[in-house]
DNA sequence: GGATGTGAAGTAGTTCACAGCC
DNA sequence: GGCTGTGAACTACTTCACATCC
């Protein structure tokens, strides 16, 4: 479980946030067959000043070579790296509505190093069917063990479902429903949530703003987080 | 369409972030009766700290009572307000696959203010069925007069539909396709992206850290941000 | 020449500490 | 007494500007 390795030093959240879609970009542009690329062009598709770049990058060693920019496969490996892809992380999702559908099925969502190994639900009605090659389980049953878990339940089961996982050893949540939740000291909660995204968005429509004001207005770099309990 | 008004002045991208999450509180203690909050207790539930709260809500105006706290039905409104939701939007989401119908099928998805006018998508499958009480149309149909867009379609359609959109009139996007988007100046554009929520997660997973670290060890004050082109 | 990597400066956000008001 | 609202200090992040190295 802890292969704490020898990690780079601590990176800032903003990094962190950033990271994931520059090594996109890389992957991107080495299944093209490019395997130069400079901050500049990192910068102008992740919507990031090629100064920011650089400075995230440089958190992770030395990776480019002054006056030819980064090699992309060696940017998304150590990227990858950095964000703990060489490891290996078992993951269960729990409520397959539309919701847990979508992440099971979208080929985005598992990176390198995450595996989906269970599914489950509390309905009767999807309970032994199967999705994404894996039977659901009723939620009634041992949870398998696993180091993240997903919860795409309704607000007024997240808190219940989540002591269900850290009862059987989950470490990290990610957690869609619009519920705070309370977890031992040393577990991860990282909350998303829809409503929130679009009410940003409409702020933004408001006021014409967005941190970003060059050709492309982005509203980057925004963020997330939790709700109200019970109600 | 452009009804500036007397808005408050602006405020901070994670103060925007935060707002949505004390209103909901303020709403849950509301329809519990309670009329009475303080910045102590919306920190808790928020999982931030009481000064920040204050700090946030300052920005709205002087909407507390020294020794008595907030009252929770002027908190609500008064959030509402600074975030838009005394004006009225017409959201429009392209790509009634699971997410879509997760988005539409949500209780909290829409808030006060918004209201879903159309729903389309490319699948023959799914065009003229109904979903959310709304007919599925052809992408290839005319688009509806609208204000707000949300894509929830494959990264490789992003730009089209995006381009369809703000052809249209839309001025703000909420995207859910890992996929940087072209837009004219002027247009908001708001990424959520999955796979770098779980990314996000993984990364504290490995390194055991979290912004705060109380009781409630929250991964808070994450962010999303875009993606590649192309691939 | 050209792009990285980084000290230094600047800006934004948070936290402290307390005056002000109920 | 208690809690808000806010100047002041602090911390974090970004941007500038340039020395460094290929």
């Amino acid at each position: 479980m802890a292969t704490p390795r020898l990690r780079t030093r601590k990176l800032s959240e903003p990094t962190i946030s950033r990271l994931p879609v520059y090594q996109r970009i890389a992957e991107g542009w080495l299944a093209r067959g490019i395997n130069r690329i400079d901050s500049k062009q990192i910068g102008e598709l992740a919507g990031v000043t090629a100064t920011t770049v650089r400075r995230d990058l440089a958190g992770l060693g030395s990776l480019g070579t002054r006056g030819a920019g980064y090699d992309t496969s060696v940017l998304s490996e150590r990227i990858g790296d950095a964000l703990g892809h060489d490891l290996h992380y078992d993951v269960v999702v729990v409520g397959v509505g539309n919701l847990g559908r979508a992440l099971v099925n979208s080929a985005h969502f598992l990176i390198r190093g995450a595996q989906l190994v269970a599914l489950y639900d509390a309905d009767p009605a999807v309970i032994g069917t199967e999705i994404g090659g894996h039977v659901v389980r009723s939620i009634n049953e041992p949870m398998v063990n696993a180091t993240v878990g997903v919860l795409c339940v309704p607000a007024s089961d997240a808190q219940a479902v989540c002591d269900l996982l850290v009862g059987a050893g989950v470490h990290a949540l990610l957690n869609f429903a619009p519920q705070v939740l309370n977890v031992p000291l040393g577990t991860a909660v990282h909350y998303v949530d829809f409503s929130i995204e679009l009410q940003i968005l409409m702020y933004h429509l408001n006021n014409g703003t967005g941190p970003l004001g060059g050709g492309v207005l982005h509203s980057l770099g925004i963020a997330r987080v939790n709700a109200t309990r019970g109600a």
